[in-house]
DNA sequence: CGAATTTATACCTTATCGGGTATAATGTCA
DNA sequence: TGACATTATACCCGATAAGGTATAAATTCG
């Protein structure tokens, strides 16, 4: 499960929000709310940064502990 | 400009790499990696993923300063 | 400056994402 | 347990992302 998934269910459980209502709120079709909570990993960067925005985050490069390149 | 922008751009260029080998060394596309540097927002999430991998990061949620929504 | 390299822009095709809707599965609570 | 609310899954359609190719613009370097 991506970060970015439990993220989004997290934060809409700890605001005591149905999928429906972020939804609604957030401006994001139902069904990407869906998807994304899912795991689908093939989303739209900005659908997820419109989302995430909501929850006063945005997408951003985060390093990785074990290091993919050198650089 | 977007931030995942820049930090790739900068990232490709401090190694030294044009857009071509980087899309040869990360596997995405190059139409795609001239895309993301010239600002594109509706990139795909796992292909910007798999680029930052490259460069030893992941996308994540990073809090914004002023904060969207109380979350 | 001129030549070569690199980057930006445009056009085209294929695959698929986002969204809607419907239905099934799961969870919640009396 | 059953009734209700919520979430998961499947199908369809329109819009468009990704990638390829070609060309123009910009950058680099002698």
């Amino acid at each position: 499960m991506s970060h970015i998934a439990l993220f989004v269910k997290e934060k809409r459980r700890a605001l005591g929000l149905t999928q429906e209502r972020l939804a609604e709120m957030s401006g994001v079709g139902l069904r990407f709310i869906r998807d994304l909570e899912q795991g689908k990993e093939t989303l739209r960067l900005d659908k997820v940064d419109q989302l995430l925005f909501f929850f006063g985050h945005t997408l951003g490069p985060i390093p990785l502990k074990g290091g993919g390149n050198g650089a």
